[in-house]
DNA sequence: GTTTAGCACTCTTTTGTGGTGAGTGCTACC
DNA sequence: GGTAGCACTCACCACAAAAGAGTGCTAAAC
């Protein structure tokens, strides 16, 4: 940690908080007169200057004030700041907002990110990653046509997936229905990342070998399972509320940021890195880690959990100039909540 | 219609695509010397004049050339464009990139609003209207507690739709795969519109009520399909395809145009529209219909079907300036294409 | 030794000015 | 009716000047 004295520190955050505010340089006179500091401008220039030999701040130009570094940002969040805590008429409204949309996972999930980007007025996040984090609860193929089944995948977690797959025999609405009722009762609460390997010991098994029944179901379950596992969902709302931030007014950057949503991939990447990298609420700023992409924005991120696993993260995505005091503590509530509701339906 | 004399339609095409390549007033040397016309710039200018008056034309300000009204290019669109055929190849791209993206409706329909937008550098738009268009084809209930059940219908176009209910009294899965058989025998190949209808008048019947078991079924299948019939669902896709048009390089119209996507509802109001207005491709300008909120933007849609029903409507969204004798028989072959593939799944 | 007042200096932003070029409308002529 | 010519209008650009904000440094004060 860098040697920071007191009063450096109360100049550094008087500095930042006034430029997340008016997004604007900020000059020594403004601070010199904000707050309880008794220090004349001189002063404070001495101590900006000191500040910004050691990377903290950085001057625009000349004769402009001082705008806060990626470092200096960093500093701020991990030893300066203290988040205030949410009240709790506002922990109210986020329970409210989600309390009534348990309709459908994805539903729930996108009114999360929705939730978010509302409350944050940026950009909302949420990943549903790896559909093979919950168990498998249920599986039905349905006849299109002769050669032609639609394959109806569902989790634990209530999230469906539909696949198509080809046969290569001709096939009855009543042979599918005897396939689903095998393999039901064959994965029953196998965890999805096991049901693969399930379905390939099975295959091996006496019953399979000799009844070619059963070997044909355990085939189209493979196959219909094959793509469907590693999906990941990102689910990203609010995107134009970026557009208010004065830092994007400039065409050509709003463009490339939201070129790069469009491919969710990367958001994907990013997510997911978050994920594996902690276990609580995270803040990847500008040009740090996978975010490289993004020089001028910056994330507040955190998991959220059924019982001890992780199943994805949530999050707020916005530019450098965010108010951090109060999108943390926004985005650790609203995980630590969504956990909560996720944890009911795994009873039985 | 107005009376314009052949010469002033050709002044007034020329005007026009000179605007759509360049995007910029167009003046009377430019259309002298462009084209076959032989004619001076100064009587180019009368002609122009003559335009302006019927208000075809408009001048941004004294020294600058014309631009297309709104009534201008509405006159240029029904009267005087005459859309260039596709050639086979682009025929051939797009059922390629259609074709190969069987696997489930919402893909294809997002496929194919992905595939407008970039083929037409603009924003694709898709709307899937009522589910109620198509047949029923399965219901399934799941249990996920003692009171709790998922239950998961499809549509014969293979539009999956979940929805919980609550059960006044205790069920078990067994219970509930009965249930399910029993309604999916009694709604066999049912219009998802007469559904309601076929579950009351079976609840009428005989057998429902003397078996408490049929009765308990056929209430819950009322429950669960109660919101379910009249969703629709749009897909947008390329929004940022607007981006790059320098018309929208103002932040604050990028801004309002991009606000308006966010609330579906808008869209879906505006697309409805068009599919109830015609059997056919369709151009809505600027202040026409409800595209009043997007005073600078263009509409061009066309319906898709299944045998003599409109499913839906599929489009592309962009500024006036468009280059409409290209855009018009993508989105027309595009719909006639859609339908087709959508007609084959119906043979069961 | 730290703080502060004062002042010259720097650099951005704003405002103003004249020149340029595209395009017009009008008039007189073919 | 069509066209050449010409004066006129505006947007646009480049450049200069002025204004403003904020600094760094020095010397004096605490």
């Amino acid at each position: 940690m860098l040697e920071l004295t007191q009063r450096d520190q109360v100049v550094l955050e008087a500095v930042i908080t006034d430029y997340i505010e008016f997004g604007e340089p900020v000059g020594s006179r403004t601070i010199s007169k904000r707050s309880v500091m008794n220090a004349s401008p001189a002063t404070i220039r001495n101590v900006m200057a000191d500040l910004e030999e050691m990377g903290l701040l950085h001057q625009p130009h000349t004769s402009a004030g001082r705008v806060p570094t990626v470092q200096g940002l960093r500093f701020y969040i991990d030893w300066i700041m203290r988040s205030r805590q949410l009240e709790g008429s506002e922990k109210e409204r986020i329970r409210v907002a989600l309390k009534t949309k348990p309709q459908d996972i994805r539903e729930l999930l996108r009114g999360t990110s929705k939730l978010l980007s509302q409350y944050c007025k940026q950009a909302g996040v949420v990943l549903w990653p790896k559909l093979s984090i919950t168990s498998f609860k249920h599986i039905e193929f349905l006849r299109l046509g002769p050669f032609d089944i639609m394959v109806i995948l569902i989790s634990k977690a209530g999230l469906i997936h539909q696949t198509h797959i080809e046969s290569t025999q001709e096939v009855t609405q009543v042979e599918l229905d005897k396939f689903s009722r095998y393999i039901n009762e064959l994965l029953r609460n196998v965890p999805l990342s096991k049901v693969k390997e399930r379905i390939l010991e099975e295959m091996e098994s006496e019953k399979a070998l000799f009844d070619q029944l059963f070997s044909r179901a355990l085939k189209m379950a493979h196959q219909a399972i094959q793509d469907t596992i590693d999906e990941s969902e990102v689910y990203i709302e609010g995107r134009t509320n970026l557009l208010d931030n004065p830092e994007f007014a400039d065409v050509e950057q709003m463009r490339r940021i939201l070129r790069t949503f469009e491919d969710k991939s990367k958001m994907i990447r990013l997510l997911d890195e978050t994920l594996k990298a902690s276990t609580g609420i995270q803040i990847m700023l500008g040009t740090e880690g996978e975010l490289q992409e993004w020089q001028e924005m910056s994330l507040i991120s955190a998991p959220y959990w059924r019982g001890s696993t992780p199943l994805g993260v949530l999050g707020v995505l916005g530019p450098l100039r965010m108010d951090y005091s109060r999108i943390i503590p926004i985005v650790e509530f609203t995980a630590q909540f969504l956990s909560q509701i996720l944890e009911i339906p795994d009873e039985n």
